[in-house]
DNA sequence: AACAAAATAGTATTAATTCCTATATAGTAA
DNA sequence: TTACTATATAGGAATTAATACTATTTTGTT
């Protein structure tokens, strides 16, 4: 990511929290940069650390907070997935998740057809829809290979 | 769900065991009765709790450890979410879920056209596939009436 | 009936997340 | 610029979820 793309995106978060009323405090701003720069997901632990590198008395719950409001603002999504501790994403661009349900590593892919997929009109008027996903499970190459090898033992 | 249905699905139950060299036991078999039996999704507390109507001594940790089990044998899955506790389906119908994120009810929905969606080629050369979900989030109407009615305030 | 591998109960431990409260700060309005 | 108020934060405590450990029991098999 370029200075410029990441000039954008604070832009367009500031104006993000100006919208929602909320105040653009360093760790807030940290935190939502510590997320961009991420490309694995992370954990808010792993963003913790990030974080601390840069204001290093910020505290776990401020960032717990604060992922959790980029959620809400619509600034970052909570990766979907079955289990396991929550993982944060800031690209909104189209995109969809594979996860390998042993390492729990999550990879980005794009398949334009799921972009355009869209709740079915019954639940559209029964529910508010917030977010269509496509959401892949399965095994990466080397925890298949590391499956194999254990069960020929 | 009527009696011979039960059945049929002990019986394929206890196949699927023999098949992974799992043995019957009362807990699993308890177990898996209790999860059928829910059509809300329920967390593992939640199964221990109606186990426990039938086996009184069991624990939680025979309780999460079994359907975990039944997971990996394809008897249940972990429904997909966003965070929260992990939750669990022992429908194997074809179907979809659509959840709540306040309130965290989970619904089911059921859209032919999502049965079919496929990884994308790519994907399948890459990774195992063993699970390919559409999932939708948002608010159910009760839920999205007390947000209304807060922020109105 | 006897055996070995697998499963369980009960508890301890770890890990994840939220809650609590005093203090500090951002945005606003004088 | 200064003062004010609502919001946000740090730090720690508390809660909750899930797993690990170990002695004992049980299943399926011989």
């Amino acid at each position: 990511m370029d200075l410029k793309e990441l000039e954008d995106k604070l832009k367009n978060f500031y104006n993000r929290c100006c919208q929602q009323h909320l105040k653009i405090t360093p760790q807030r701003v940290e935190v939502y940069k510590a997320l961009i720069a991420s490309s694995d997901h992370p954990s808010a632990e792993a963003v913790y650390e990030k974080v601390r590198q840069v204001l290093p008395n910020v505290s776990l719950d401020t960032v717990n907070r604060t992922l959790n409001t980029l959620n809400k603002i619509g600034a970052a999504f909570i990766v979907e997935g079955s289990g396991d501790v929550k993982r944060f994403d800031g690209n909104l661009e189209n995109h969809q998740h594979f996860k390998c349900i042993k390492c729990k590593k999550i990879f980005d892919f794009h398949c334009n057809e799921f972009d355009n997929i869209r709740a079915p009109e019954k639940l559209r008027h029964k529910f508010t829809v917030l977010r269509v996903a496509v959401y892949i499970e399965g095994l990466c190459q080397p925890c298949f290979e590391k499956e194999n090898k254990i069960k020929s033992n």
